[in-house]
DNA sequence: CACTTGACCTGTCCGC
DNA sequence: TGCGGACAGGTCAAGT
């Protein structure tokens, strides 16, 4: 679910509210959201306080000051939310808001928090328990195997049109659809991100990376940032299940482009957005923007 | 080897 | 209203 944008709006959602709170307890079943012993959780992570916050890609990472880190992937339907156990920290929420739901029949960990006398508890909530949370060491973070294959953020100044024309070179005989959701390419896009930026950049999806001019390629590296950069301005795309920390919806697909506007007009030429699959992916297009590099239709 | 397709889960929506 | 099937933003193993 949570792509780029989203998690990183948790991430800065997060590191206003975790850093120097005491986990005091921790709860948790399911096996595979949450795979570490219980032995483990209660020596490196109950009584450690948290010391930052971070992303990488759409992991993200809670550092403790126990010497151990919980890395956390969201998936698809994966949610963290945030909620101060006392009253006069702030407003509160409305009676009506998720977070006063919680938990609920999704909800796969829960941890309790403290800070000078402040209770506080983050539930990681997950729908189809694709997401997980795993507590490691903190200098085999980096070594993660899944941390390890993830190319570089698209976000970083270090990321020129030439590294990302060369990560593609990678991929050259795929579509560009399935070059720009393969992580090991660029870290964090996702299915809306994907969609919406070859729209920008007037890219059919199923185009093959080879068949892609370099200055097709050099558009789609600008879009492509300038689209994750709004969507985090817009606190990230709600399609049903994203929520940020404090459990609200963010707004930016009410500014996209193809994303779920199949059957409306393109607005750039008219022609009606249509959905077709990609790479096995449900993906959007505008049929007149978007055509293929020469030759007939595709597959 | 390069690339594509299921499987993992649960919930929802759509057509009959 | 009920039921079957398709589909959902991610990733990896298995398949071609």
């Amino acid at each position: 679910m949570p792509e780029l944008p989203e998690v990183e709006t948790i991430k800065i959602g997060l590191q206003g509210l975790l850093p120097d709170k005491k986990i005091t307890k921790v709860s948790y079943d399911h096996a595979k959201s949450f795979p570490n012993s219980w032995e483990d959780v209660q020596r490196y992570m109950v009584g450690a306080t948290v010391t930052n916050v971070s992303r990488r890609g759409k992991t993200l990472s809670i550092e403790l000051d126990s010497g151990y880190t919980l890395l956390i992937h969201l998936k698809m339907t994966g949610q963290l939310v945030f909620r101060s156990n006392h009253s006069s920290f702030g407003a509160g929420h409305p009676t009506d808001s998720l977070v006063n739901k919680l938990p609920d029949k999704s909800t796969r960990v829960i941890i309790n928090l403290k800070q000078s006398g402040d209770h506080s508890t983050l539930f990681f909530n997950d729908q189809r328990k694709f997401g997980w949370i795993r507590l490691m060491h903190t200098p085999r973070v980096q070594e993660d195997s899944f941390i390890q294959k993830l190319g570089p953020e698209p976000l970083e100044t270090t990321f020129s049109v030439d590294k990302f024309i060369a990560q593609l070179q990678k991929r050259i005989g795929s579509s560009i659809k399935a070059a720009l959701l393969d992580q090991s390419i660029v870290a964090g896009i996702g299915n809306i991100y994907a969609d919406e930026s070859l729209w920008s950049a007037k890219i059919h999806p199923s185009s093959k990376v080879k068949e892609i001019s370099q200055a097709d390629l050099k558009n789609l590296h600008k879009e492509l940032i300038r689209i994750l950069k709004l969507s985090i301005v817009k606190g990230g795309s709600t399609d049903k299940n994203y929520i940020n920390v404090e459990g609200k919806k963010g707004s930016y697909l009410s500014f996209a482009e193809v994303f779920r506007r199949e059957g409306q007009p393109c607005r750039r030429c008219g022609s009606l957005i249509v959905k077709i699959r990609v790479a096995g992916r449900g993906t959007h297009i505008c049929p007149t923007c978007q055509k293929l590099p020469r030759r007939g239709p595709n597959k």
